[in-house]
DNA sequence: TGAAATGTTGGGGCG
DNA sequence: ACGCCCCAACATTTC
């Protein structure tokens, strides 16, 4: 009789599940495992720990309704693990491959001391898979696309394993509970669903439909994609058929470049941990940033003044999703029309996000701020009035983020601190009041960014 | 996966 | 009829 420890860790899922299916294979019986982890517990947002804990939860039910109960600890992994070991005789710890500074560090100190075997299953490509002809790392992001796209595929996502042994009896935590995500149901099966219904109602129109704010027009599949719930392998296998039907061909190729810049990040950061730090590129690091808690007071609640940036952050803040574009043009005014340092915006929207994820969350910030691989110029700053005007036509994204302008009429609800003040007065909305008037004046503020970056 | 500044063109008003 | 000005509308360059 030989054990297997199934350690999970971002991998919430039964189907399509490597470590799980090497766990399997390897040994008669299989422990399902959930460290709480305290590191992790001590940085991870709340928001993220609440839809962890409810995504372990359903999955700890479907492994109790098999007959194999997860079992839970809480402490430092190699001291949880090694106990583990010792109490069930495990042979061999199966786990997914994760890629941050601190999963390697965890990883490779576990593996120096147990028989831990990694499996694959992150990403559809692990990072390495697409290399430059002499082996290095792309730093750019479409020719690296273009090998990435070019690579085998991955073959079949592994169905859910239908039998699991039962193992002898082990001492568990119990999950901490944990309330519903709103826009987000926890659970594969969910996510599961969430993707179809993603597939079949919005991605044919995906590349004309995806930057409008006010749609529900993206996948939103990164919480379910952060945490595994969902494995990349087994969306892309779904998502295949909708890429050859010339009839959501156009969509489902722009789609396809998202999973790609994903899979860009994750290979950045593997390569260039450092970006964790600081600025990709050496020319970036001495950008003579402000420090004016004022005004990221402002952006962090969502007071700035110019709708389209607010409604964003009320969103971020009340939901812990926020649209791309939204996230394009709030991070693009931090960065540029406040001057404040990205990173600040970078911790905030990881305190933020339920899809937090370091690699991501940090290309996209060094993209913004023009300080990373592939960036936008420095010189490209969001016009936060244009941007709404184009995003959000009719106001409607701003008007449901920021009540106290429902009433606004078109024509000002992307510069409200333009309304006379006779209508202000009829419409009961005081701008400087009700809603503060601009914080900074976009022009001024995009010149003295220049100014700036310049340096 | 910008936007502003600057340059060019062409039609219409008008002396 | 002609030149001049104005200014959209579009194109290019610059940040």
């Amino acid at each position: 009789m030989t054990t297997a420890i199934w350690w999970i860790r971002r991998d919430l899922r039964l189907t399509d599940n490597r470590a799980l299916q090497n766990a399997l294979s390897e040994a008669d019986q299989v422990i399902p495992f959930f460290i709480l982890d305290s590191h992790l517990l001590n940085v991870e947002a709340p928001r993220r720990q609440n839809f962890l804990f409810h995504n372990l939860q359903l999955l700890s039910d479907q492994l109790k309704a098999k007959g194999c109960p997860l079992v839970v600890r809480r402490g430092d992994p190699l001291a949880e693990l090694s106990r583990l070991v010792e109490e069930s005789g495990a042979e061999l710890i199966c786990a997914e491959a994760d890629y941050s500074t601190y999963a390697h560090k965890r990883d490779n100190l576990v593996e120096s001391k147990l028989n831990l075997k990694l499996e694959e299953g992150l990403l559809i490509h692990p990072p390495w898979a697409a290399v430059k002809a002499d082996g290095s790392p792309y730093t750019m992001f479409t020719p690296f696309y273009n090998t990435w796209l070019a690579l085998p595929l991955p073959g079949n996502p592994l169905p859910a394993p239908t039998h699991l042994k039962p193992h002898i009896d082990l001492r568990s935590e119990p999950i901490p509970s944990a309330t519903e995500t709103a826009g987000f149901p926890a659970g594969e099966e969910a996510a599961q669903r969430h993707l179809e219904n993603f597939l079949l109602l919005s991605l044919g129109d995906y590349h004309s439909q995806r930057d409008r704010v006010e749609l529900a027009a993206t996948s939103q599949l990164s919480p379910y994609l952060r945490f595994g719930i969902l494995s990349p392998r087994y969306v892309y296998a779904h998502f295949r058929p909708f890429l050859d039907n010339p009839l959501t061909h156009e969509g489902a190729s722009k789609w396809l470049r998202e999973l790609g810049w994903r899979e860009f990040y994750f290979n950045i950061m593997d390569a260039f941990p450092f970006v964790l730090r600081c600025a990709f590129r050496e020319n970036m690091r001495d950008i003579p940033w402000r420090d004016c808690p004022q005004d990221l007071q402002a952006w962090q609640s969502g007071q700035t003044g110019f709708p389209l940036v607010d409604a964003g952050m009320r969103q971020l803040a009340q939901t812990g999703w926020m649209h791309n574009r939204a996230r394009m043009v709030s991070a693009s005014f931090l960065t540029k029309d406040l001057l404040i340092n990205w990173q600040t915006g970078e911790a905030w929207f990881m305190q933020q996000l339920l899809d937090g994820d370091p690699a991501s969350n940090n290309g996209g910030w060094q993209w913004t701020a023009g300080t990373g691989t592939d960036a936008a110029p420095f010189f490209r700053i969001f016009n936060p009035v244009t941007q709404s005007r184009k995003f959000d036509p009719q106001g409607s994204y701003i008007r449901t983020w920021l009540p106290e302008l429902a009433n606004v009429p078109d024509n000002f609800i992307h510069e409200p601190w333009k309304m006379p003040a006779d209508l202000q007065t009829s419409l009961g909305v005081q701008i400087g009041a009700d809603y503060p008037s601009p914080i900074v004046d976009h022009n001024l503020a995009r010149r003295r960014a220049l100014a700036a970056y310049k340096k």
